[in-house]
DNA sequence: TTAACTCCCATTGACGCCCATGAAATCCCA
DNA sequence: TGGGATTTCATGGGCGTCAATGGGAGTTAA
């Protein structure tokens, strides 16, 4: 499996540990991920180490980024948190974190492709139905798009 | 074969779990599936996993998708759930989603193309023909579009 | 020494893997 | 071409393993 897909959610114990998803953990294989504080939405968005490694060196591209673009993008690596499970595939959730999204009792794993998300389990609930009204609203439908080219079968 | 074809009724235990059509293995290969909630109509669709990473892939690229499409299209990412045969070509039905389209002791797989549906048999039976019938009342005619170029005889 | 963190063990419930059965389609050989 | 033999499918059930979760002991750091 190679990218994150479905929802979980798990509990958060009194030492603040939560078990990331198995097809999560799978995703990664070896790899460590990144967790970075909220930015657009109420949630934690981690990545693997490598995709962020991807970026930082996308960032020196100046074909991709801007003086100022990569200047802000830089800030945004500084907030990263490396995490890594342990061996029971738990991460300790930052306090901070957990604290600017709300979360308590259980955390809700939201996976989006190539980067996952970590919420409050209702904030997300709330947040995915509000979404998907507008979307309706405004008549985009995801699963119209798109034109899926080369790449086989089915 | 290399497409979704054809529709099949199978049993499903009271573990939950159905049989994929033989058929719609081939297709698969070796292949992980992922299962989307119902939208438009009420039935599960199932697409490769490959599909779904390409589609990951699309969303990130901004010449495809815009940011507001591309945030609703990872929502739908969101949704889906990796599904695996055993190693007799079973799949356990996720409870949400059989709940969802009124799935009990029968569920039908329907061929597609690209992707396949898994219907309560029944629904997909009055779904079918009222589409036909409705197809017919404005006097479309699928079987006759498109223009297929070359390729052969038959 | 206290506090935070890491490692280790235990539990339970779900899931995957194995085997068995019967029916149906296919193959093979006369 | 007919009919038995073989393989493939669909299905059921039992069992072992792993995932998620909780708690305790040892370790490191302030």
């Amino acid at each position: 499996m190679s990218v994150f897909l479905g929802t979980f959610v798990n509990k958060v114990d009194r030492k603040g540990r939560v078990s990331v998803p198995a097809a999560f953990r799978a995703v990664l294989g070896e790899r460590a991920m990144v967790a970075f504080p909220p930015q657009d939405t109420t949630a934690i968005d981690v990545m693997s180490m490598d995709r962020v490694a991807r970026l930082s060196a996308a960032i020196e591209d100046p074909d991709q980024y801007s003086d100022e673009e990569a200047e802000e993008a830089r800030l945004f690596l500084s907030e990263g948190l490396p995490l890594q499970c342990d061996s029971e595939g738990r991460i300790v959730l930052p306090a901070e974190l957990a604290n600017a999204v709300g979360i308590d009792a259980e955390a809700a794993f939201v996976g989006l492709g190539e980067i996952f998300q970590i919420w409050h389990p209702s904030a997300f609930e709330t947040y995915k139905s509000e979404k998907l009204k507008s979307a309706k609203a405004k008549g985009l439908n995801p699963r119209r798009r798109p034109r899926l080219g080369s790449g086989g079968s089915a």
